[in-house]
DNA sequence: CGGGTTATTACGTTATACGATATAGCGCGT
DNA sequence: ACGCGCTATATCGTATAACGTAATAACCCG
């Protein structure tokens, strides 16, 4: 293992796999393996949906075959937004001391 | 409180944090309140230093005063940096996929 | 009808974030 | 001299969450 994770907040993966359109949690593992390169375990995954759902950032959709599609709401949406831009903000500023860094 | 945190792993603030040169612990807290608009509390900051010390993230500079300042390690650095260069990626994208969310 | 893929649920362990609390030296005004 | 607020670190407890593993079951294809 490296010495830090990568970059793998699993509810905010899942939120902006999810700004994509309704997904189900084994569609959710597929794209967020392309999406970020990091494959949520089954585990990390339903804890994480279940938790999102009742903070009411996603809601779920009627059962179809086997599969629970998830869609982001409204609030959902807003919230990883503002996560995203105060991350962009400080990645940047970081990278930028890495690069004065000797 | 907003639906998820915002994004605050203490342990690459406290990394991109040192970048800029060595600190000790309450220089950081008021650094980072700086960089990323996150006040760490004192459980948090100390934990995550014993813990990047721990990993030779970060190394112990001589004591001055009642200041125990730490310094980046090289392996630190490294590390930080693949992380925020990962982050930067899943970033962009995530955002990406909001900007086309109706 | 058997094996791999799709799909979800449940469980246990470990890590960690974070608030609260404790301690103590320091500088400054009165 | 006194108290107050700031600097500075340590420690404890709790709640949350990440994550691996295993169990379950339906489906498709040969």
């Amino acid at each position: 293992m490296d010495g830090l994770g990568r970059f793998a907040e699993p509810s905010v993966l899942i939120l902006a796999s999810l700004a994509d359109g309704p997904k189900h949690g084994y569609a959710l593992i597929k794209d967020i393996e392309e999406l970020a390169g990091t494959t949520l375990g089954p585990g990390t995954l339903y804890a994480a949906l279940a938790r999102l759902e009742q903070r009411q950032l996603i809601e779920a959709l009627p059962e179809q075959d086997r599969r629970r599609p998830y869609r982001i709401t409204p609030a959902g949406a807003q919230a990883v937004r503002s996560y995203l831009e105060d991350a962009r903000r400080v990645v940047a500023a970081g990278l930028k001391r890495l690069a004065a860094f000797a």
